[in-house]
DNA sequence: TTGGTCATACGAAAATAGTCGTATATTCGT
DNA sequence: ACGAATATACGACTATTTTCGTATGACCAA
C-alpha cells in the first residue's frame, strides 16, 4: 500500500508532473523536449527519472510498445495540498496567511484583475 | 557575489531557520530542544547542520564564549518570497491565484477570521 | 584537583537526488 | 536487406543532504 500519504516528489520530478498534468498522456522524448525549453539536461536522465518515478508509483506507463507511454498517477490537487500544507508549516510556521500575503505580494507573479476577482469569491465563501 | 541572491535552505535548515527568526539569538542546545519537540533527531545532527549554515552564510555566530550564540543571517521575508516564487512556478505552474487558492482552502491550516481580514485589506488594496 | 558534564571540531558514513554512458533491441528509410 | 536513428534497460558516478561517532578541551562541583 503506497498510498497517496507518501507523496514527496524530488523538484526534478515536479518539473516533469507539471508536463503529464497538461499533456496527459506524453513519452519520454514529449516531456524531454518540453523540458528543454527551460533546462538544459540530457536524454537519458529524463528517461531515468520517468523511470524511477514509475518504480515509486508516481507516474504509470502503457508499454506495450515500444515507446512507452507515461501519464501521472498522482492527483494534481492532493499533491499540491499536501506539499502546499508542508511548506506552510515548513516556511511560514503553520500560518497560511502569511503565505497568502506573500504570494499575492510577489513582484514576479502579479495575479491578474480576474484572479483577484476569484480570491475574492472563495475569500467570500470562507468568511461565511 | 554569492549574495542573498543564492537562498536556498534545505528543509531540515529551514527548520532551523524557523527556530533562529523566532528567537532572535540562541545556542545550538535550545535549538534542538525546540527542534525536539516535532523532530527526533540527534545533538550532534543539529550542530553540525547549524556548523555548515554558517559556512554557507545562513547564519551568524559570535565564538567568542564557548558556547557560540547563533542567529539569523538571511531576512524572513526575502527567504519565503524566494522560495515560494520557486514554488508557485515548481508546483502552481506560474499561477500564485492557484496557490492562494489552495492555501486557503487547506482543511489542516484554517484561517482565522481576523486572518481573513487581513486578506481582505490586502485584496482591496491590490484591486485598486 | 579531579572526575563528570557539556561544547565544539573533525570527519565519516548513510540516504537521497541528479547526471549520464554503454549495451542492446526495434524501427524506419532507401 | 542493411545502416542510421531511436528507445529502453542497467548500472555507475557525482553531488548534496542528513545522520552521528569520536576526540579534545573547557567548565563546574565536591
Amino acid at each position: 500500500m503506497a498510498s497517496p500519504k507518501m507523496i514527496k516528489p524530488t523538484e526534478s520530478e515536479l518539473e516533469i508532473l507539471q508536463i503529464l498534468w497538461t499533456k496527459g498522456l506524453a513519452t519520454v522524448r514529449e516531456v524531454h523536449e518540453e523540458l528543454g525549453q527551460t533546462k538544459d539536461v540530457g536524454y537519458m536522465t529524463t528517461l531515468k527519472l520517468m523511470q524511477i518515478m514509475n518504480e515509486k508509483g508516481i507516474v504509470k506507463r502503457d508499454d506495450s510498445m515500444r515507446t512507452h507511454i507515461y501519464q501521472a498517477a498522482v492527483n494534481k490537487e492532493k499533491t499540491q495540498k499536501h506539499l502546499l500544507s508542508k511548506i506552510i508549516d515548513n516556511l511560514f510556521g503553520g500560518s497560511p496567511t502569511q503565505l497568502v500575503i506573500q504570494a499575492l505580494g510577489d513582484e514576479s507573479h502579479k495575479a491578474s484583475r480576474e484572479e483577484l476577482e476569484k480570491i475574492q469569491t472563495l475569500l467570500d465563501s470562507l468568511k461565511k
